[in-house]
DNA sequence: AACTATTTATAAGA
DNA sequence: TTCTTATAAATAGTT
């Protein structure tokens, strides 16, 4: 779900929506007795309100509650020490926002490469995980090759030179790592 | 439309609708980029908000409208804006990265999606990394290939059919950058 | 808390 | 904007 773009159409909706959740609203307040305020501003920065018993009783009350809470550890510097705090929380989200852009676009890349030539993608994007794990697969299909063909002698050469070169560079730590992870 | 009588039924009905009204805002919020504050009182009292980008920045706005005459500008309310403005890039940073981690997720989940005969299936239901993985394992048997078996005629048939669609395909850098971190 | 039959909200088109 | 209607979502009642 995501902003609608058109401008008209996001008016409608804005429009019908505001006026189903106020609509809600009243009913919650019916039904439950619950009392309830609403403010809302509206795309074009137009304000809208709901209110049971009123707007202004709701917002007072709660006010004094957070003014309550609040009085007890306000301080000249908690503003500056709040906003510290959210600037730090927010570059940390940065960085977690664009590691998983990252993640997300490379896996775009490979996507729509799939669809028309998927060995053009780009392979600087795989890690080391990745190629051990291709490394282990590759070695496995060697193994089924072996033994399924076992029999057919001209096989048997091109299998001796096309996947001998694997048995002796395979260590023990990759093997164990890129099986434990049980990605093929 | 009445009050409902019994008290569990309307704990019930109130939890149930209070989150269908939270959600009826959210999806308001994010549908028309509306802001959107909500306080609720229960039938026990108990109070409950709901805020976008929170609802100290949607209530200070609404009342600033009411008090625009008094036209009251102390120090207090500049650094509440600037937490605010803090709160608001936070709240609309920390849905990108709920977004960014369920794509990341929903792929993990398909790239662990364990294979046991994965060079069976159809190109077309492997993942992105499985595909990249697969393009290096091919790139690397196919140098191996080329470099350990050039003089075996045999093989050379099998390579031209098999592999000749990688050649010219294999950039100086994919490889110095993968043979550069030392794997294999 | 999960399920489902029913009611309600809403998007799209007129 | 309002009306219509097919579809989607919320919810009441039940387990």
């Amino acid at each position: 779900m995501v902003k609608i773009k058109k401008e008209s159409h996001r008016q409608v909706t804005f429009s019908k929506r505001r006026a189903g959740l106020f609509k809600k609203a009243s009913e919650l307040c019916t039904l439950c007795g619950a009392e309830i305020g609403i403010i809302v501003f509206s795309p074009a920065k137009k304000p809208f309100s709901f209110g049971h018993p009123s707007v202004e009783s709701v917002l007072d009350r709660y006010l004094s509650l957070n003014n309550e809470s609040l009085t007890q550890m306000h301080q000249p510097q908690e503003n500056r020490a709040t906003s510290s705090e959210l600037n730090l929380r927010l570059t940390q989200i940065l960085s977690e926002v664009e590691e998983e852009k990252k993640k997300g676009q490379a896996m775009e890349e490979i996507r729509k490469a799939k669809m028309i030539n998927w060995w053009e993608a780009p392979v600087e994007k795989m890690d080391m995980v990745q190629l051990q794990e291709m490394k282990y697969a590759l070695q496995e299909l060697r193994k089924t090759i072996v033994s399924e063909s076992s029999n057919t002698t001209p096989f048997n050469e091109v299998k001796e030179d096309v996947f001998g070169f694997l048995d002796n560079k395979v260590t023990t730590s990759s093997y164990n790592v890129t099986y434990g992870n049980g990605c093929f």
